[in-house]
RNA sequence: GCACCGGUAGCUCAGCUGGAUAGAGCACCAGACUUCGAAUCUGGGGGUCGCGGGUUCGAAUCCUGCCCGGUGCGCCA
């Protein structure tokens, strides 16, 4: 549905319209000062620089055609020319009643017919998941309800980092210890065991210590290399043993995502693009795309405005061996015939900004995108308390199932602090305090815009009083108490009338859903969905405290409260689902 | 060296397609529960929006110079 901003917006730009202004100029937002108005439109300021005239007359003007408009109960004109708006109760009210009545609940349809797919920049396989995969799963898991709630068909892939050096580095670890001969006997050519030579738990020990060999041992570095050239040249014993990295990986970190609640469409990598890898690079030879430099084989993507140089792009290294740079390529290709994407976004850390950068100049310029608009979608530093990226006490890499373990045992904590679930069965409890510790973490990452660093400082976050996801969820499970309540005195519901003050500020919330989820998709921003959270469990709240609804003994009034309560209750919810944040039944 | 991101209240951060008195949470002060869960609500104090110039009727927001912090810059991902 339309928000109602974008409705009044309408309404206004014709008005500019038959006064002989652009249309646009007619845009109106929630007003800056609420003692005066709902929403202003500042349209008449912009026009009179244009059209070199008194801003405050065309206000006048404009201010006369709207109040002749029935969606409005005030037209006030104010300062040099901004025109403050009141909206009429009943355009409230119906506008309300049409949300309540549909199972989108507001959602506006920006994305209706076209596709998205969104990339997670994926863990690496063979490397436990740690506190630097925390971002770009929350935020682009949140991105991925947003867009699809929005309308949009959304693909989302893990794209695992799966093709790299990291695994040439673990063949060569594995052939120094002797774990699996079979697997590097040249005269040997399968079958080979079904059964993996490792575990996950294996490979989270074998991983660090072949990146640490290969650091220490330039001799074991160039062995690695050697290596992850062969498994991408096809060698079958190399082959058969990702196969094993990548199965037993994947198992791990379905796990992991699973209990984070978060889901993929595409178990997709790196590796998955290998047979495109060598026609599209005859494809860029031939059309002189890509040209040998420095022994390698490079797209150059500087432009001549460019105010500083861009490094050209390797698609392959001297050794013959393929770059992430090369598979993101690939796989653009890959997505564009499957997919047809009108949007790809890439949810990475800032830090590869200029990665993206490259590999984006590039398909542009060799045209493999298709309609796609590619775009980073970068995010900051998790920091411990002292500034610093955040580790463990020990000093080392915090893993995110060690993470979720924290945050649960301090939501047991808070809970326990404040008397919640105290006499519900201990699964129960256990159920509960893992749904806050996870909501306070995910609220905690997306409270902050995308882009800036945020310290990570569990205390903070599972604090009920504030702005935290536990805070949120306890403000939902308190409506449905109430709620719970009515319907055991039998109290029937109906729809939401304004009779006083508070209900029409809830109303303008709740109404204002529609531009919420408008904003955080345009900017790709689920901070403005928890202000939005926020904002709404606040006005619930003051409407709650100024009326009493079981006591109220006009049973239309109490009707219509109820009313209000559950569907406040079912926008809260949905937009906390957006941030993959779970509400208990009780708490 | 060059580039990117950030510098807003004591703390943690929004706001940044220019607009009225710069907001929120925490902390602090003062109020409000014999009734729906006070983990709440109401009110208050607290800011040279890093610093200097510029554009504009109007700048936290745009341009520019500088300072501070983080990050990146050809064969890692």
């Amino acid at each position: 549905m339309n928000s109602l901003l974008s409705d009044l917006s309408a309404i206004a730009g014709r008005a500019f319209a038959a006064e002989g202004f652009d249309p646009a100029l007619g845009a109106v937002q929630v007003s800056d000062r609420p003692d005066l108005a709902q929403f202003q439109c500042n349209g008449a300021l912009a026009a009179a620089k244009a059209a070199k005239s008194p801003p405050r007359g065309i206000a006048e003007r404009i201010a006369a055609r709207l109040g002749a408009e029935s969606v409005f109960a005030k037209v006030a004109l104010a300062g040099p020319g901004f025109i403050n708006l009141d909206v009429a109760d009943p355009i409230l009210e119906s506008r309300t009643a049409g949300m309540a009545g549909d199972d989108r609940l507001g959602a506006p349809g920006t994305g209706q017919g076209k596709t998205l797919v969104i990339d997670f920049g994926g863990p690496n396989v063979a490397k436990p998941m740690h506190v630097g995969h925390l971002r770009t799963s929350i935020i682009g898991d949140s991105l991925q309800r947003l867009f699809r709630a929005n309308g949009w068909r959304v693909l989302s892939d893990i794209h695992l980092g799966d093709w790299g050096l990291p695994m040439g580095q673990l063949i060569a670890e594995i052939r120094h210890r002797g774990i699996a001969p079979v697997y590097f006997d040249a005269n040997y050519s399968g079958p080979y065991p079904e059964q993996s030579p490792v575990t996950m738990d294996g490979l989270e020990e074998l991983y660090p210590a072949a990146s640490a060999a290969c650091k220490a041992d330039p001799a074991r570095l160039e062995e690695a290399r050697q290596a992850t050239a062969e498994l991408q040249a096809g060698r079958p014993g190399y082959r058969a043993l990702w196969r094993h990295f990548f199965e037993v990986s994947q198992a791990g970190l379905k796990r992991e995502f699973a209990s984070l609640g978060i889901r993929f469409d595409l178990w997709k990598g790196e590796a998955d693009v290998d047979p495109l890898i060598a026609p599209m690079i005859d494809d860029l030879k031939a059309r002189h795309i890509a040209e040998p430099s420095e022994g390698a084989l490079i797209i150059p993507v500087g432009e001549p405005d460019d105010r500083k140089e861009i490094p050209p792009l390797i698609l392959l290294k001297s050794d013959g061996a393929v770059l992430y740079s090369t598979t993101d390529l690939a796989t653009i290709i890959d997505r564009v015939r499957s997919y047809d994407p009108d949007l790809i976004l890439y949810v990475v850390d800032q830090r590869q900004h200029l990665h993206f950068e490259q590999v984006f100049r590039a398909a542009l310029r060799a045209g493999l995108n298709g309609r796609a608009v590619l775009e980073h979608v970068g995010y900051g530093t998790v920091n411990g308390t002292d500034g610093k990226p955040f580790k463990t006490r020990a000093g080392g890499v915090m893993k995110l199932y060690d993470l979720i373990a924290m945050a649960t045992d301090e939501a047991a904590e808070r809970l326990k602090e404040q008397g919640l679930a105290a006499d519900y069965a201990p699964d129960e409890q256990a159920e509960i305090a893992k749904a806050v510790g996870i909501a306070a973490i995910k609220f905690a990452d997306l409270v902050n815009f995308r882009t800036s660093d945020y310290v990570f400082d569990l205390a903070r976050f599972t604090r009920f009083e504030g702005r935290t996801g536990p805070y949120l969820q306890y403000a939902a499970v308190r409506i449905q108490s109430i709620l719970r309540k009515a319907d055991s005195e039998g109290f029937a519901r109906a729809e939401p009338l304004i009779r006083s003050s508070e209900e029409r500020r809830l109303f303008l919330q709740l109404l204002a859903v529609t531009d919420a989820m408008v904003a955080a998709e345009t900017r790709r921003a689920p901070n403005v969905l928890c202000d939005y959270a926020f904002a709404l469990a606040q006005e619930f709240s003051r409407f709650y405290t100024a009326h009493h609804i079981m006591s109220e003994t006009d049973t239309a009034l109490r009707a219509a409260r109820l009313g209000l309560c559950d569907l406040t209750l079912r926008v809260l919810v949905k937009i906390l689902d957006l941030l993959g944040i779970d509400v208990p039944a009780r708490m």
